[in-house]
DNA sequence: GCTTGGCTTGCAAACCTATGCAAAAGGCGG
DNA sequence: CCGCCTTTTGCATAGGTTTGCAAGCCAAGC
């Protein structure tokens, strides 16, 4: 019934040194191996281990990394999620988890939270932030970098795709398949990926010499891309759309084959973005452009570790990405 | 560039008032509105916002609670992180995430690094616990609940759905449904929820008068789901399978509809177990038994927040959850 | 043997807040 | 105006660690 717990005070008590000694065994510093060895003995038999929360205190860094991620039912995200995890702790740090939606007053407080938290740095996975939030960040220190995420007038780092580049090169898929009518289920228009990719896309058409049938915002949504989907067909008559990413996707891809019994791709060819796992599967088998998760992870996690340690300004990176090819639209020949 | 914290101590200061006044008026202790008003305006002014660190040092509590989490990739997880981030927070803690396998050394250090951080209780979902970490855990007066996961020799406080209950009644579903050779396709048998699941299921075909044909281990995963169907269908000619998780009846639909070429339900019937929103999409369509996850999250957190506060004892909490019937398996006439 | 220089080591201050205790202030009836 | 009771306030300590500083130790070089 001993909840006490052990301070490194007992544990030289133990070990018959001073406390700072101690401490300097279980920090790293420079100690001889001979009390190191008394003192790990003592540290073993009374089971201590230093409190963090006092070393933070301290040396005002937690090693906690905060992470504000808004959708987790787009399976990219528990993905990303996953590497992050695995990364960070690789550094030696933590991740204090919040869920928030993209936009709304919930990033507001939770950033407050993280700060109260004293928190080493801020990472928002498809989350955006107010110039205030910025400016809060910006003024406690503490280093953000936005993932799969841009800010257009702020300069504030981000990982992203390359989005501009992706949607330009689905487009040249869609036009060298021989598709007339093409229409686009976009991300959220007040998402810069939705916008670059989008952007992308309508340039790739017009270098192609083709022209976007329609462009409706699926928000990010299953719910609203069904209802583009069915807008898409109905409406427009298209025989191809892109969609603004495999979440939305699969849902466009359950409406047209349920509901509105059009089989892809013969009837209409359907491109998603990101390559979501679940992409691969043979339900959807789904022709998307791959988001690599992994670069872009280390590239986050990299550049946090550089900002953290001063080393290095903001930057934006993007990464390319391939066009993953499968059985969703048609392949042009040859 | 003045990145320096504000202290409670230069409030103090500007509020002509004494630090613990300020402490006071923070912590929601006693103060009367004079000062508060005070206080509050100075903080306003200078932006000072309580250290959590050293609040925490202090009090003892740090009002986090470490998540261990092993399958991202299993749709399931992720709605009850998000479902169990919100339900924390509304009681003012925070997450801190980690990942592990199920099984593995990553548990034990993930463990110490969680005590390390002084979290004041911990959620394993899916994950298993060694003796010695149990006995650490309770060692170190750190309250512990399982979510969606048992442990058959130790009295640990676990929250799950009604396993045997459920498995039961997918049994007497199929039966109903006429089918003759049924198979099952098991979460993996080390743990709990695997075995119970797959006993009430053997259960409930004999108390049909039927039996089961074969019973495979899917391992959770969908490598594990992949093969075992096609033994399933290749060697033991079922004609129904109940498959321990939705995860992996994915999989299984995926197989047997793509590479083996059959259709679901004529050819052979689908149960999964959990009712992922996945399990609606047309592309599934997938009869399973649910786990009401907002009951399963409402009931860990309670728990959890009793054994904190010292008003309850380890206990363990089983939820039902209905057969949820869609067109994945035959239905039963009447 | 004494000086010089490099490691170790202990002392004590610092990090920032919460809180027990006693003193002060405020309210109220007599 | 006084005494009594309640509330507010300040003082000082505690919480567990890191770290600058100075003192101590030991070996090497003269």
């Amino acid at each position: 019934m001993s909840h006490r717990k052990v301070t490194s005070l007992e544990v030289a008590a133990k070990a018959g040194v001073s406390q700072s000694a101690v401490s300097r065994v279980f920090s790293g510093a420079s100690a001889s191996e001979k009390t190191a060895k008394k003192v790990r003995a003592a540290a073993q038999e009374l089971g201590y281990r230093p409190n963090v929360l006092a070393r933070s205190l301290i040396t005002g860094r937690s090693r906690i990394i905060g992470l504000i991620v808004a959708y987790l039912d787009n399976q990219f995200y528990p993905v990303a999620l996953e590497r992050l995890s695995h990364a960070l702790q690789e550094q030696g740090y933590h991740i204090m988890i919040f869920m928030a939606s993209a936009r709304g007053p919930d990033v507001d407080r939770v950033i407050n939270e993280l700060l109260d938290h004293q928190v080493d740095g801020i990472i928002t996975a498809s989350v955006g932030l107010t110039d205030a939030l910025t400016e809060r960040c910006e003024k406690a220190g503490i280093p953000v970098v936005m993932f799969n995420r841009g800010q257009q007038d702020r300069r504030m780092p981000e990982v992203t795709s390359d989005n501009l580049s992706g949607g330009k090169r689905i487009a040249e898929f869609l036009c060298a398949g021989g598709h007339e009518r093409i229409g686009h289920i976009s991300g959220w228009s007040g998402s810069s990926t939705g916008q670059d990719r989008a952007a992308g896309f309508a340039a790739g058409l017009r270098g192609a010499g083709s022209a976007l049938i329609a462009q409706l915002d699926g928000m990010y949504s299953r719910e609203g891309a069904v209802k583009a989907a069915r807008e898409m067909v109905e409406v427009h008559k298209t025989d191809a759309l892109f969609v603004g990413n495999d979440h939305m996707a699969f849902a466009v891809m359950d409406t047209l084959r349920g509901e509105l019994g059009l089989s892809v791709p013969d009837d209409i060819s359907i491109v998603g973005y990101d390559d979501v796992p679940m992409a691969a599967w043979a339900a959807y088998d789904l022709t998307t452009l791959r988001q690599p998760v992994n670069q872009m992870v280390s590239a986050t996690v990299g550049l946090l570790m550089d900002m953290i340690n001063g080393e290095s300004t903001a930057r934006k990176i993007q990464i390319q990405g391939p066009l993953v090819v499968r059985g969703s639209a048609k392949i042009p020949k040859g």
